[in-house]
DNA sequence: ACGGTGACGCTCA
DNA sequence: TTGAGCGCCACCG
């Protein structure tokens, strides 16, 4: 809750935005993957807490990260904006959900 | 330093 | 298959 001033990340949030920023148009990747890729498999939630604070919405693309069950999950410009993102990426979106396939599944 | 919160994940009913 | 519960980590005031 709350956000620290200006954009001063922590090693750790950093780590994150870095990760997602290695995430290529047309896929998608999961707050999991991404725990998973920096060695921490179990911090799924600071993931997400980490890109909730985000501020580099626009540098950091955010809008591909979703959950494992292949729920859309949240954003910081709202959900709805998340998915059309996602259409647009060409990512088949089916209420509030996606099909998570290795082809629009991206590995780290 | 501590407790509460959250863009999650997995298991059980 | 869907919903509820418990556990996980990091950040904020």
């Amino acid at each position: 809750m709350a956000q620290k001033n200006s954009a001063k990340y922590s090693e750790f949030t950093k780590s994150v935005l870095s990760v997602i920023k290695t995430i290529p148009q047309g896929k998608v990747a999961t707050y999991k993957g991404v725990a998973h890729a920096m060695g921490k498999p179990q911090a799924s939630r600071a993931v997400g807490n980490a890109l909730n604070k985000n501020e580099n919405l626009v540098a950091v693309p955010c809008h591909r990260v979703v959950k494992s069950d292949g729920t859309i999950g949240g954003y910081s410009a709202g959900a709805n904006k998340k998915i059309f993102v996602l259409k647009q990426e060409g990512i088949p979106v089916y209420k509030n959900k996606i099909k998570i396939l290795q082809k629009y599944l991206y590995e780290f």
